[in-house]
DNA sequence: CCATATGTTGTCATG
DNA sequence: GCATGACAACATATG
């Protein structure tokens, strides 16, 4: 029987203390160990990672790979450039292994990733070895004790937990490491296919991830980002390990702190120091355990002598809240991640729906532009050119910093959704999920859907005003001065609506607040608000309030075969006009035909027109502004929508994920 | 089945 | 300055 020869593959572990799938690999005493990074194109190329993420990983990399070091001298982390569906046949083989390790991966694209690559291991003879560490529960699990369904709420999760029994004790970190055998390679690179590339935007040089399998020098090491063809990264917030558990250990000092942290009474304003621990960026890469992150504070709480705060709101709380996240997702997969065909999102009509794939009914990453003033309100959010400056201050701040304070993240998120500008969910969730350092697919979905009110939340009455929200925490101004330098010299008084300062003042101030058209003002000015918070307030209420009345989940018939517009009037918010739409909000017709006949006014019929006239007559009161134009900016729109779609059948090509319909 | 309380994180006017 | 209720109203948990 010769000795084990195994391959521990990092994925979402990037950590040596705490690592249960590491421990198991040691356990198998192994003659060689090779610890790996399979340098994978869906991310590359695929999944939104912006240059703020890449540097992090390439911190926890680095840090990781020179503490395996420590412990061997001739181990490493050895990053291979290829996709682990194609290399890991080819490698099994040239490095002649008897077993694979890793910790289990939840996500729907790891998920299935895995799975072929099991198979390829199974194929090849290769004994595979999986270990829970990612998350408190095994998310899986947690499903099965909640009657086979998607963990909705937080009493699920404690329920399901509590049937589960107790969450693991932190692991120590190895003392030794085995050695890594040869490591020559021995056969041929298979280049991933690039196009299309949703990361092209992040690259200001010649992109470089797969010049050789073992790198531009051949010694497997970790990439820098100039290598890779990357911009530079504009966050201070830096990753690793050694880093995590540095703040870990800091944040587990101040046991005052610990014990009573209750999450909505931290100020979302505050920064240098922000109020809450940034550890999340580290759980995402696993660089910190969130097993150890859990019982370092159950500790601390278990022996403080005052009064220790509680879940939901304590710290511990926070970690329940990511496992429910990750339980929804197990149980969903692909499909949490959209409206459409998801039994437990609520149906919206929004604006700027998502394209679907009329093959895999998945969304392509594409949308369409029903309204040109939406699309136009979607850039100024995402920007931070919306003319609030609370709102711009954060948008501001995840661009370039990769991380805002999580009531933070409610304020820009129900301020694009329910509580103003009426826009899809999915489209925050994918400017979050590029830019930030702590992006969780399960967390950010969820939480999206939470803000919109689709799913988790439904109280959508309660609506954060980009005015009064941030005076409760930050009278003066400082977290909007910080990240508006422009309203530096504004009073107090007018530092979150600037539009109301007089025009001498605002010259006195250095600041005049103007008209801004695209996403960029000349210097010594700001926008003026894009729209009437007050008004918009109560269109987005009132539609709320309508589609909540219709009643339609995202798996609903009507949903899907887009007949849901008859049971809107079409005068309501969202692109509900006409009754013959696409399938679902938003899935693209076959046909370029079909696709622009949809838009081109239908004759009335006579039940339809009697609702025409009836609108004509509102129309002629108090139809809110951005409701009046919103048919001739549809149809101002055509062009745009044929090349998205364009644009998004080409997507559709490559779409990995082509069997999860249905 | 019902009724009732509760839900990590709203706003505004009033006393 | 701070507590209170109205606002208009949803879903889930619990008895």
């Amino acid at each position: 029987m010769p000795k084990p020869r195994v391959i521990y593959w990092f994925r979402t572990d990037l950590r040596l203390h705490d690592s249960p799938a590491l421990k198991a690999a040691l356990d198998l005493k192994p003659e060689f160990l090779y610890p790996i990074w399979t340098w994978d194109p869906h991310y590359v190329y695929r999944a939104r990672v912006g240059v703020n993420r890449w540097q992090y990983l390439l911190d926890c990399q680095t840090d990781l790979s020179s503490s395996l070091s420590k412990l061997n001298p001739k181990s490493k982390l050895f990053v291979i450039r290829e996709a682990p569906q194609t290399l890991f046949p080819k490698l099994f083989q040239a490095w002649k292994i008897t077993h694979l390790v890793f910790e289990k991966d939840t996500d729907a694209y790891g998920r299935e990733r895995d799975e072929s690559v099991m198979k390829l291991a199974k194929d090849a003879g290769v004994q595979v070895v999986v270990k829970v560490g990612r998350t408190l529960y095994d998310p899986d699990e947690l499903v099965k004790q909640n009657k086979g369904k998607p963990t909705m709420s937080i009493s699920q999760v404690q329920a399901a937990g509590k049937k589960i029994g107790g969450i693991p004790r932190p692991i120590a970190a190895p003392k030794k490491l085995p050695d890594p055998g040869p490591v020559e390679l021995g056969f041929e690179q298979e280049m991933p296919k690039k196009e299309p590339d949703v990361n092209a935007v992040q690259r200001a040089g010649e992109e470089g991830s797969y010049v050789a399998l073992a790198g531009p020098k051949g010694d497997f090491s970790v990439p820098t980002m100039e290598e890779l063809g990357l911009k530079e990264a504009t966050t201070k917030h830096r990753g690793g390990e050694t880093l995590a558990l540095k703040a870990l250990g800091e944040i587990i000092a101040n046991e005052e702190y610990t014990a009573t942290f209750e999450k909505p009474k931290t100020a979302p304003t505050a920064f240098e120091p922000q109020a809450t621990t940034l550890l999340s960026p580290h759980l995402h890469f696993g660089s910190l355990s969130v097993r150890e992150f859990y019982w370092r504070v159950q500790d601390v709480v278990d022996s403080y002598k005052g009064q220790a705060s509680q879940p939901p709101t304590s710290l511990t709380g926070q970690l329940l809240f990511r496992d429910m996240y990750f339980g929804a997702q197990a149980s969903l997969g692909y499909t949490f991640g959209q409206t459409f065909n998801n039994p437990t999102c609520r149906f919206i009509p929004w604006h700027l729906p998502s394209s679907i794939s009329p093959t895999s009914g998945l969304a392509t990453g594409s949308y369409l532009i029903d309204n040109a003033a939406s699309e136009q309100h979607f850039q100024k959010w995402k920007h931070g050119m919306t003319g609030f400056p609370w709102i711009d201050a954060l948008m501001r701040q995840l661009a370039s910093e990769g991380w805002i304070h999580h009531l933070g993240r409610h304020a820009v998120a129900c301020f694009l959704t329910r509580g103003g500008c009426y826009i899809d969910w999915e489209r925050g969730a994918q400017v979050f999920e590029e830019w930030l350092l702590d992006h969780e697919a399960a967390c950010n979905i969820g939480n999206w859907q939470w803000l919109s009110c689709t799913a988790f939340f439904a109280q959508f009455y309660r609506c954060y005003s980009p005015v009064a929200f941030p005076q409760k925490w930050d009278k003066h101004g400082d977290f909007v001065r910080r990240y508006v330098p422009e309203l530096r010299g504004f009073d107090q008084k007018y530092i979150y609506e600037p539009w109301k300062a007089p025009v001498a003042d605002q010259k006195r101030w250095g600041c005049r607040i103007v008209h801004v058209d695209g996403v960029e003002a000349e210097d010594g000015t700001y926008p003026k608000p894009m729209l009437d918070f007050n008004k918009r307030r109560e269109v987005c209420l009132q539609g709320m309030k309508n589609a909540y009345h219709v009643g339609l989940y995202g798996n609903d018939p009507k949903v899907l075969d887009g007949s849901w517009r008859m049971l809107f009037d079409d005068g309501a918010e969202g692109p509900t006009e006409g009754s013959k739409g696409p399938p679902g909000a938003m899935v693209e017709h076959e046909d370029a035909d079909g696709a622009e006949e949809r838009h081109v006014p239908e004759p009335l019929s006579p039940k339809k027109a009697k609702k025409e006239s009836a609108k004509s007559e509102k129309k002629a009161g108090t139809m809110p502004a951005a409701v009046k134009h919103k048919r001739e900016a549809g149809q101002g729109t055509l062009d745009g929508l044929v090349t998205r779609k364009k644009k998004a059948k080409k997507e559709d090509e490559v779409a990995p994920n082509e069997t999860h319909f249905g």
